[in-house]
DNA sequence: CTGAAAGCGCTTACAG
DNA sequence: CTGAAAGCGCTTACAG
C-alpha cells in the first residue's frame, strides 16, 4: 500500500516526487537494470521485456532523472551557448539571435538543453570559465566577433569541446585546435565588389570591421582584392573602420564622405553598419542608389528594417547553426576539431 | 601516493575527474560532512575547520559538482526561459533579446544558469511540458505575447513556479494563480496619446496590437480613454490591426491611410510596428512629423534603428527582467504568486 | 537475456 | 561542533 504525506502538509509549491527507475521496473515486472536497458538503446533486452517497460513508462509518466543519470555518466548532457562580447552589443546585432536560435532548435533535436552564459566582463569570463571547466557542460557553443578570445584558449586547453561561430585569428597554433564554422568573408565581399563594380560604381569605398575580427580583416581583404585586379583605386583614403554598430557604421560614412566626396559606391561589412551609413548618407543628402550605391553584408534583419532594403551577401545562419552543433557533437564524441566554411550568396534588393 | 590513468589512454577530449569533496576534506583534514556544512553556509562549523576548508578549496580548485547536490536536494538550480511564439517572430521582436539578456544576467548574480527553452509548435509545447514537471528546472520565466496560454495552465497546475512576461488575460481564475511582470500598457498608451493632443493633433488613429495580447487590449484602451476625455474622435474607423511585425504595421497604416486620409497621427502599438507604419507613409508621400505625428511604443533597438528616430513609450526591460527573476526566486522559495506592475516613461524623439 | 550489487558525489539527520 | 552513515536515482560491469 502507498503511503504519501504521511501527515506533513504539502506547502503550495512542493510537489510529488516523480516516478522513478524503480517505480516503472515494478509495474513492468522486471529489474531496474532491464529497464534502464531499454532507456539506453535497448540492447540485451528481449522484446517481451521492452515492450513491458515500454508500456510502462507511458503509464507512470516517467520521464528520466538527468541528475543521477549525470552523475555517474560524467556527462551533463547539456551545452552551453556562451556569448564573450560587450554586453551592450551583443543584443544589437540581430545574427546573434538567428545563430542563437539556430542552435538551440539544433540541440533541441538531440533533446540537449542550451545553457545561455554571458560573460562581457572579465569578473564574468571567471565564473564561466569555473563553471564550464568544472563540467557542467559537455560542451561550448562559443559566439565573440572579436578574435584571439582568452576564454576560448582557456577552455581549449581545459580540454572542453569548442566550437567557435567565425574563424578565430588569435595567435597562430595555440587556436589552431580551435573547431569552427563560418560564412566565406572573403569571398562573399569579392561577389558584392564585382557586383557594383558591375553596376558601373568607379569609386568604391569600404567601411571595414575591427581588425582584430576575421569579417573586418577578410572583407576587407575580398574589396582590395576586386578593385585591384579590375584596376580601380583601393587606398586607404577609400577606407573607414566601424565596429559592426550602427553608429560606428554612421560616424565610419560621414568620414569617408568627408575624405572621398565622389565616392560612388560603399561596400560596408555588415547589415547595421550599413543602416547608420544610409542615415549618413540621407543626412549628406546623397540618394541611394542613385548618388551612391550601398552593399551590405549578413542578410540580417536590419537589412529590411527600414528603406531602402539593402542589397547585401547572405549568411547562411541556419547552417552555420546547424553545422556548429553537428560538429560539437561530434567533439563530444570523440571526434577531431574540424573547420567548417559555409559559401554565401549575393541578395540584390534596392540600394545597389 | 596518486595513480591516474593506470595505463588506459586518454582520449584528446577525455577530461581529468574534477576534484571532489573527498579530496577536499583530506586536504582540510575534515570529514566530508564539514565540507559540506561550509559549502551550505557554514552553519556548525568552528572558525578553524571553515578555514581550511576554504583554504583546501582554493588549493584543489574544487567546484560542487551540481548533479550530485541536485539529486539530493531535488532542486536543479537552474530555470528555463521559455518563449512559446512562433519561431518566426520570436527573435524579430527586439524586445526579446532584452528581455532575455536582462534575465540572464539577473540570474548570474544567483549563480543559477538558464535554459533557453522555444516552444512554438504544439510538438515542442510537449516536449518542453514535459521536460519541465519531470523537475529538471525549478523554475519558468514564460514569455509569450498570445494570452490564455495552453502551456502556462498547464505549469502552473502541475506546481511548477511560473512567471510571466506580461499581464494573463486568460480564462479568469484560472490564471488567477500566474504571477506576472508587465508594464502599465494602458498609462503609458494614455501618457503618449496625450502628447499627441498636445501638439495639436485632432485626428488620431491607431495601429492596435491582436486583441488576445494585453498590449492589444490595454493600449488601444489607453488610447481611447484619452480621445473621449478629449472630446476627439476615437470610432472604428481610426482602428487597425497589426501583429507587431515590421509588415503587419505596414499593412494596418496603409489601411487606415485608405479609411482615414486626414489622419494627422499615429499611435503604434509597439516600434518595430511604427518602423513599418514609417515606410507606409513614406509610400504615401506624407512627411513625418510635419504630415503625420508618430508614436511608437516599446522604445525597443527599432526605435532608433531608422530614420526618423521614433518618440515612444519606454517599457523598463531591465526592470521587469530583474523583477521577473526576483519573483521566480520567491515563488521557488516558496512565497505566493504576484503581480508587479511598472510604469512607463514618454521618450521624446524626432516622429512626434 | 536478466538480476543483484556497486558506486557516481553530494546532503542531512543522527549520534556523540 | 564533528564524523559515520544512509540514501538521492541512475548506469554498468559482473554473474548467471
Amino acid at each position: 500500500m502507498e503511503e504519501s504525506g504521511e501527515g506533513h502538509r504539502m506547502s503550495s509549491t512542493e510537489r510529488r516526487r516523480p516516478p522513478t527507475i524503480h517505480d516503472v521496473a515494478r509495474v513492468a515486472g522486471v529489474s531496474r537494470g532491464t529497464v534502464s536497458r531499454v532507456l539506453n538503446g535497448g540492447h540485451n533486452v528481449s522484446p517481451g521485456a521492452a515492450e513491458a517497460v515500454r508500456a510502462a513508462i507511458r503509464k507512470t509518466g516517467y520521464v528520466v532523472n538527468r541528475h543521477a543519470r549525470s552523475l555517474i555518466t560524467g556527462r551533463s548532457d547539456s551545452v552551453a551557448f556562451l556569448l564573450t562580447e560587450p554586453q551592450e552589443k551583443l543584443f544589437e546585432d540581430p545574427n546573434f539571435n538567428v545563430l542563437l536560435r539556430g542552435c538551440t532548435q539544433a540541440l533541441a533535436a538531440h533533446d540537449v538543453p542550451l545553457l545561455l552564459m554571458i560573460a562581457g566582463t572579465p569578473a564574468e569570463r571567471r565564473r564561466v570559465t569555473r563553471y564550464v571547466t568544472a563540467g557542467h557542460v559537455d560542451g561550448v557553443l562559443l559566439v565573440s566577433s572579436h578574435t584571439g578570445d582568452p576564454v576560448a584558449e582557456q577552455l581549449v586547453e581545459a580540454g572542453i569541446p569548442v566550437v567557435a561561430c567565425g574563424k578565430p585569428i588569435g595567435r597562430k597554433g595555440r587556436t589552431a585546435r580551435l573547431a569552427h564554422v563560418a560564412a566565406d568573408d572573403r569571398d562573399g565581399a569579392r561577389e558584392m565588389v564585382r557586383h557594383l563594380v558591375s553596376l558601373g560604381r568607379r569609386r568604391i569605398a569600404t567601411v571595414a570591421g575591427p581588425m582584430d575580427t576575421p569579417g573586418g580583416v577578410d572583407r576587407l581583404a575580398g574589396w582590395r582584392e576586386v578593385l585591384v585586379e579590375a584596376g580601380l583605386p583601393a587606398g586607404e583614403e577609400l577606407v573607414a573602420h566601424g565596429d559592426y554598430s550602427r553608429d560606428g557604421g554612421e560616424r565610419a560614412t560621414a568620414e569617408l564622405l568627408e575624405r572621398v566626396p565622389d565616392l560612388d559606391a560603399l561596400f560596408v561589412a555588415s547589415d547595421l553598419m550599413a543602416r547608420g551609413a544610409l542615415a549618413a548618407l540621407e543626412r549628406a543628402g546623397r540618394r541611394v542608389p542613385r548618388d551612391v550605391a550601398v552593399g551590405g553584408f549578413d542578410d540580417s534583419p536590419a537589412a529590411v528594417s527600414g528603406l531602402p532594403e539593402l542589397t547585401t551577401i547572405r549568411q547562411p545562419w541556419d547552417r552555420i547553426s546547424s553545422e556548429m552543433v553537428r560538429v560539437l557533437m561530434g567533439l563530444i564524441g570523440g571526434e577531431e576539431p574540424s573547420a567548417v566554411i559555409l559559401p554565401t550568396e549575393l541578395v540584390r534588393r534596392e540600394s545597389a
